[in-house]
DNA sequence: GGGCCCAGAGATAACGTTTTCCCACAGAGG
DNA sequence: CCTCTGTGGGAAAACGTTATCTCTGGGCCC
């Protein structure tokens, strides 16, 4: 092995330095409660400490006081732009409170289980963030009763602690927009049916289409382009297609875009386009995407607070649900009815 | 705190099962060499523990053998759909390994340095992947000689080890599309002039062009949808525009075909678009993007054997480069010069 | 002046591993 | 009968922390 710089600064090296025991070193940098040191001893550890960059070993540490002061974070994919900000959130909010967080990615839907399981067992961390339950989902049971906290993000789940967000009233805004352009034949791309943040929204598209005296057609499909691009071949193939359309996901979005104008169907001339999740990418298609803003970094540092609390041996708060309000962001996707 | 399962099983635990002693069961489960056990004790020594479903705990493991079995990666952003591919790739591969990784991300070009700092000084990973090191990064120097081995994914730094792709082929075969349909006005828009990796972009597509006894303007942007919006609107409002333009990122050649598309351009029937990074975005915008499609996960793979290598003491290896060719997938926003 | 208390710090134990050393016992050989 | 050599496994130490318990002077009160 090439030789590389010296091994870690022990509490050892610090009290060497400081002339004084090593417990003492710890005591005084823990700023413990029966600390009964005389101020100049304190100063010459702390500078000593100062000097030599001392940082309490993060095994050692754990060991000793059996906490990793790291989480757990399982999205369902890494590809959806929206949970680069939830992980950034998490990361960043983890980050100022001293924790580590290690990401784990359930891709192909079978991952995560297994890595959860073998984080938790190695005892590599202290509490997990859920961000990929299926409403069916047996591992969601598993993780209740496991031994170490679980905060699910962006799901409900039944038992369980959760962060969420204001989802139903994402969705009447988005329906609110296309009723108030004049639509009346509008339509949904959901997202599968046994998540619940996509439940969600179509409960609350579902529930303004309703009020303003209307039905609409909803189409469940894959959160992807693939799944967007099917469900707006679908819809237009249908005998009274939609002048107006509330797409569930950013990726869907891209593909119902897409497929509208390979159907030669324009946007926003016959066919009014909005989306949930905001995203640079929305402002860059043709045409730029009208899209309901949702605060996914926020997100991602609530979920962290309240997993930080319940670490703590804080249960108290269950369901937190975000203040933020979603937030329309009118672009060209969308127009009055002709 | 609520009532939660029972604490992480121990070698105790396990020792007690099978009625022997507990550093017993840590030779036998290790395999030592010195194991001179009766095959029936191992036999009773397997099965507690796998009744138990035993596993040894991290940080214990990690005190005892000073190795966190850890690894950190450093990547510039999350908002490149790519580096969800090369995420992928590094975590599965050390999952495979039994390592976990630690995702720290350098969004806006601060956090890294300290993230990294501090993973190291609390001796918390075994090895760093860098995939953000500028070339005159500062922080780049410090890995180097830091106290855990680093390795530069897609970045090639002096002095370090490096594992990167065949980018200047890649560049080179981009260029040859556009020449091939005919094309003779070409131009690149590239990365920010301080990234190996736009560097050797730009290297394959100017030797290709001039190869063809061309010459070619290059403009160097950020790495994001804004920079090719503005570099496209630069290149278009040249006296003599390009009829064929290269691409460095996906991001950018979405923000260059929205400026194209705005400036009453048409692709390809004005201009072609070839870009680097091929994605299922580029699949489902319009026109489709033809793209060079480079082994990203392979990429993360790879670097993690790289560094697992030299974390085993093997430092034999300094520059690896992945022997997968550079693939051209055909779409629709090239086309053959009227 | 003797006991007491308190400041100021050292000593010890424990977290869960792995590694090295050691010990007991059996059978074999002289 | 005594040592010698394995065999099968126990004992101890160490990794770097933190929490608790203990020790040592010196000053104070009575």
């Amino acid at each position: 092995m090439a030789a590389r710089g010296p091994r870690q600064v022990t509490l050892y090296d610090v009290a060497r330095e400081a002339g004084v025991h090593f417990t003492t070193v710890s005591r005084t940098l823990n700023g413990s409660a029966d600390l009964n040191i005389r101020p100049q001893t304190r100063e010459r550890i702390l500078a000593a400490a100062e000097r030599l960059k001392y940082r309490p070993n993060a095994f050692g540490r754990g060991l000793r006081l059996s906490s990793t002061h790291t989480l757990g974070l399982l999205v369902p994919s890494l590809r959806n732009p929206v949970y680069a900000a939830v992980v950034r959130g998490a990361s960043s909010r983890a980050w100022e409170r001293g924790y580590v967080v290690v990401l784990s990615e359930d891709s192909e839907g079978g991952l995560a289980a297994p890595a959860y399981e073998r984080l938790v067992s190695e005892g590599r961390i202290d509490g997990l963030l859920v961000a990929t339950a299926r409403r069916d989902d047996p591992a969601a049971e598993q993780w209740l009763k496991a031994p170490v906290p679980a905060v699910f993000v962006n799901r409900r789940h039944r038992g369980g602690h959760n962060v969420s967000m204001r989802e139903e009233e994402a969705a009447r805004l988005a329906a609110g927009h296309l009723l108030a352009l004049g639509h009346t034949r509008l339509a949904h791309i959901a997202g599968p049916e046994n998540l619940d943040t996509a439940v969600r929204r179509v409960r609350g598209f579902r529930a303004a289409v309703r009020e303003a005296g209307h039905r609409a057609p909803i189409v469940p499909v894959a959160f992807d382009e693939r799944g967007g691009y099917r469900a707006m071949v679908e819809l237009l193939g249908r005998s009274r297609p939609p002048t107006g359309v509330f797409v569930s996901n950013i990726n869907q979005a891209l593909g119902a875009l897409s497929a509208a104008k390979r159907q030669g169907v324009a946007v926003p001339e016959q066919l009014s386009l909005v989306t949930y999740d905001d995203d640079a990418l929305a402002e860059y298609l043709d045409p730029p995407l009208t899209a309901v803003r949702m605060p996914m970094q926020e997100l991602g540092e609530r979920a962290v607070e309240m997993l930080l609390d319940r670490i703590a041996g804080d249960d108290g708060r269950v369901d937190v649900v975000l203040d933020t309000p979603p937030l329309l962001v009118e672009r060209s996707s969308t127009a009055a009815t002709g």
